[in-house]
Order: structure tokens, then sequence, then C-alpha cells
RNA sequence: GGUAUCAUGGCCGAGCGGUUAGGCAACGGUCUGCAAAACCGUGUACAGCGGUUCGAGUCCGCUUGAUACCUCCA
């Protein structure tokens, strides 16, 4: 088993080699999202960004258990709110089941990814359906003396817990900072300390979404499903914990305090936060309102697109950007992905056509090396696909007579692309509207017959007519040294 | 105000003490009836100011600017 991949701990702020807590084996959690709207482009990175470390962690042979949450509880919309939290909110707006909202999105929300060719994770948990483990959690981190309960509701205890632990490991934050920098929030009256964090939340009489609990009838804080869920299925401590980078404080931070009192450990070894989507330089955000669903992006719907783009052009332009670093969306930016997607596509259609030759004259060891090497760097997908770039030129090449590579090199290159692209980048060609149609072939057939035959008696007008109007139906024709093709814009 | 992360060519984005990132766009060439594709070649760059070093986008300091978090958020 290849042990030379390094992951970013945001713990340690650098790189360590992956050494899992159980050999063979790697156990990840990562947070889901919260299914009380659209999924938009934000939401497409850490599952994409996810996804790609499941799938590499996979290949490398590990046996991986990959967890990620739907969340469908608990989160507060705000303050002013008081305790409403957004799903129920949304349920009374629309007159419907809070749990009727949830499913709609879920579904929704699967259905998008799945085009982005996410894979499922091994155990999808939701938040409605861990009230007892969130209870239990709450009452050991009581009968531990770290929470206080007030008015029906519970909140952890930061104080006390930040004299024997450190609140802000994780984020880099001292608490007498955050007691002196913290903004003015109304109503904390039930706060001992602004930045104590609520376990258990009493539900306002309005509140339709509420489980009984030893406290009141209510709703578990924020922070708890995540640790109730990871711990449940993953152990005590685990691998890998994946998410936003906007979740490190104060979501991954309370965690981590959860779980400290709980068990006596720190939840997860290695945190991994991939960056934000930015639109104009800003994050693309649901309160911001600056945001474009995944929807709207795959049928061109949204005022700022200047056209659709496929779910395999978005994650390609995901992945063309490493996990951690920004990335800013743009039309320019996404069209250019989508050729470079194409291109690449093409070259794999390509490579299935190649004759060996008695030599090589390109490196495809070396080739492969710098692939896994990318890899095993932190995940750097873009140094991965620009070597496949390379491995792209070389195939035109050969295809062009001006390469030659020998058996042995074309199929290990055939299985570099498959391992790499299909496996490990999880990029698959678009399927062709017309695919197995045979009778579009046959079509097509007929027409280039006519179209060749012009050819031949130099009539260019008739050639250039029916390449022109079968551009128009969005099919291009190019003649190449044998003979014309066609294929489907 | 605090914490963290950034600032790379027309655009998007890698890199990290000394060697071409890559994609898209642009320009020249090969091929071609023309076009497209493909291939070959070319250019433009590391925010500013100091410092360390034989040598710095790459390390250190300062300045300027940006973003995220400090309130739900991927």
């Amino acid at each position: 088993m290849n042990n030379n991949l390094f992951v970013y701990n945001t713990l340690s702020r650098s790189k360590e080699r992956f050494v899992p807590i159980h050999l063979n084996h790697a156990g990840m959690y990562v947070c889901g999202p919260t299914v009380y709207g659209d999924a938009h482009l934000g939401h497409a990175r850490p599952a994409i960004t996810f996804d790609l470390v499941f799938r590499y962690l996979l290949y490398l042979g590990y046996k991986v258990r990959y967890v990620r949450n739907i969340t469908d509880v608990g989160h507060l919309e705000n303050d002013a709110d008081e305790g409403e939290d957004k799903i129920a909110k949304k349920a009374r707006l629309e007159e419907l089941e809070p749990m009727e909202v949830v499913q709609y999105f879920t579904d929704r929300y699967h259905d998008n990814i799945d085009r982005l060719n996410v894979k499922k994770p091994s155990i999808e948990p939701r938040a409605s359906g861990h009230m007892i483990e969130q209870i239990n959690m709450i009452r050991e981190i009581f009968d531990a003396g770290f929470a206080y309960e007030s008015n029906g509701s519970v909140y952890f205890d930061v104080e006390k817990y930040n004299k024997t632990n450190h609140y802000g490991i994780l984020s880099g934050r001292v608490l007498e900072d955050l007691l002196s920098n913290t903004r003015d929030l109304e109503s904390q009256d039930e706060k001992r300390n602004s930045f104590d964090f609520a376990l258990w939340k009493k539900a306002q009489p309005e509140h339709i979404m509420r489980w009984p609990s030893p406290w009141s009838d209510g709703f578990p804080g924020w922070h708890l499903e995540c640790s109730a869920m990871s711990s449940k299925y993953l152990g005590e401590q685990f691998d890998i914990h994946g998410g936003g980078m906007d979740l490190l404080f104060p979501h991954h931070e309370s965690e981590i305090a959860q779980s400290t009192v709980c068990f006596h450990k720190a939840p997860a070894r290695y945190w991994m936060h991939n960056n934000m989507i930015t639109i104009n330089g800003q994050k693309m955000g649901k309160s911001l309102g600056n945001f474009i669903t995944l929807d709207e992006l795959f049928a061109g719907t949204h005022h700022a697109l200047e056209q659709a783009y496929s779910p395999m052009t978005i994650r390609f332009f995901i992945l063309q950007a490493h996990y951690r670093s920004p990335l800013d969306f743009g039309n320019e930016a996404l069209q250019a992905a989508e050729k470079g997607f194409n291109k690449l596509m093409k070259a794999m259609e390509t490579l299935e056509k190649l004759v060996p030759g008695a030599d090589s004259t390109s490196d495809i060891a070396t080739l492969e090396a710098k692939c896994y090497e990318a890899m095993n760097d932190d995940f750097n997908s873009p140094i991965v696909i620009a070597n496949l770039f390379e491995g792209v030129r070389i195939i035109n090449s050969v295809y062009d007579k001006k390469e030659s590579l020998t058996g042995a090199d074309l199929e290990k290159l055939k299985a570099l692309f498959k391992s790499f692209i299909i496996d490990i980048l999880g990029l698959l060609p678009e399927t062709d509207p017309t695919a197995g149609i045979q009778l579009v072939d046959d079509l097509m057939q007929v027409i280039l017959e006519i179209r060749k035959n012009a050819r031949t008696n130099k009539d260019w007008a008739t050639s250039d007519k029916i390449r022109d109007e079968l551009a128009r139906v969005k099919i291009s024709v190019k003649d190449t040294k044998d003979g014309a093709s066609w294929s489907i814009e």
C-alpha cells in the first residue's frame, strides 16, 4: 500500500504523512448540506473535493468508510428568530410538513450531486434520525460538568473547558481574545458567556420540529449532530474530518470540544478544509444572495451565465484548482474548462485508435510517476491534470505519426488515463444524446457520402452547404486525411 | 478590532530558493480547396519597499490591497 500520501492538516497548518489509525482502513467524516434550499456551486466544491479524497483512498486500496451527513434539523436562523430553525421556517411559509421539505431538497441535492458523478458515501446519516445519540451525548457532557441548563436549554461551558483544553486550537483563536472581541448580541441572557454554544435548545410553542428530552421539548444544538454521528459510525477517534473552511469556527472547534469532553481525545487526526468559490471575488453564499444553483448552471438559466455548463465541465473546473485555493467563478474560466475537458475526452477516444510502434519516443513511466506524485502531495488535482495534458499531447502526436509508442507503453498509457481520469478524478465522457441510435449513424453516413461525391467533383459549394447546415443543428464535420468525421457539439 | 489565508502574464490557475506548470485566449508555421481539428514555435508574470543568500514570485520584515471566520452558511 502506498504510504507516501501527504495531507494538509488544518490542525498543524502543514502537510503530514497520512497514517491511518487502523491499518489499511480509513474513516472519513464530511459535513454535508443543510437541506432547506437547492444546492449551489459552492456546495459542489466539498462534494467533489472529498469525492476525490474518497476515490483516491479507495484507489490506493484502503477500505474506506465515508460518512457524509444531511442536516435536517437544528440550525438557528438568527437570534431574532428565537430558536426557530431554518427548516421549520421554510415549512411554515409553504405550509408543508418539515420532513416534506427535507425530502424534497434531499432528493434534489442527490440528483445534482449524482450528475457531477460524486460517489455515494458509505453512510449518509440524518440529524433527525439520531436524537437519542445526541441526547446521550449532551447527558455525558452534562455529567462531566461542562454543560449547564438555563431555562430548558443546555449550553456548553466554553470557559470551563478552556481551563484544561484549548478552545480555538483549530482556528488559532485564543479565548481571551474572543471575550474582548465578541460582537454585541442581544438576548444572550440564557448564556453565561456569549461564546457558549447550545447543546439543546428549548422549542418555542410555534416551533414545529421538536423532540422530547430531559430538559425540555426542543431540538439539538448546531454542532452536536456531527459529533454524535461521526462517533457512532467511525468511532471516538477517526482519520479524516472534512468540510468547508467557513465551518472551521465555530462548528469544528465546537465538535472538538464536545468530543474531547465525552471521549477524552480529539475526534479526528486530520482536518481538511476546502476553500470557497467566489463570484466577483466574493464568497458565493446563501446569505449573500449571490449564488448560482447547480440546476441553473446545468440549464444556463441564471442571468450571470452566458451559456449552460455541463456537470462534467463544472467538475473539471473545480478540479483544475487546488481544493485549498479560492476559486473564482467566471464565464471565461468555465468556457476554458469546457474546452479543456473536451480536449481531454477526445484524446481518450483517440487513444483507443492508436497502433503500437517499434519504439517509444515519450516516457510514459515518468508521466505516471508524476501523476502519483501530484496526488500524494495533498491531492494536487491541477498538477495531475497538467500531466494528463502532456499525455494528450503525446496521444495526438502518435496519432499524427510524429511520435510512437510501443504496445507496452500504449497499454500503460491507457491504464494511466483510465485510472486517473475515470477512477480518481471521476471525469466521464458526456453522454451523447444520439449515442446508440443506429438511425442517426446511418443518416450521417448517407449525408457524408453525398458530400464526399461533391468534394470529389470539386463542388465546394455543395460540400460547404452540407457542412454549414449540419453545423446549424450542432453537428460538426471535420475533414481529415482519412475522410470526414462528425461529432455532436 | 481579533484570528486565518492570499496577492502570479489577456482570463482561470500550479509551482516554491537556481530548471517550460497546465488549460483558455493571442500571434506565426505545418496540414488543407476553404474551414475545423491536430501538431510545432512565440510572446507577455510573479503587488510595493527593504533584508537574508552566490542566487528569491519562492525565506524574513514592513507597506498596500483582497478574502474568509468571529452570527446560519460548503
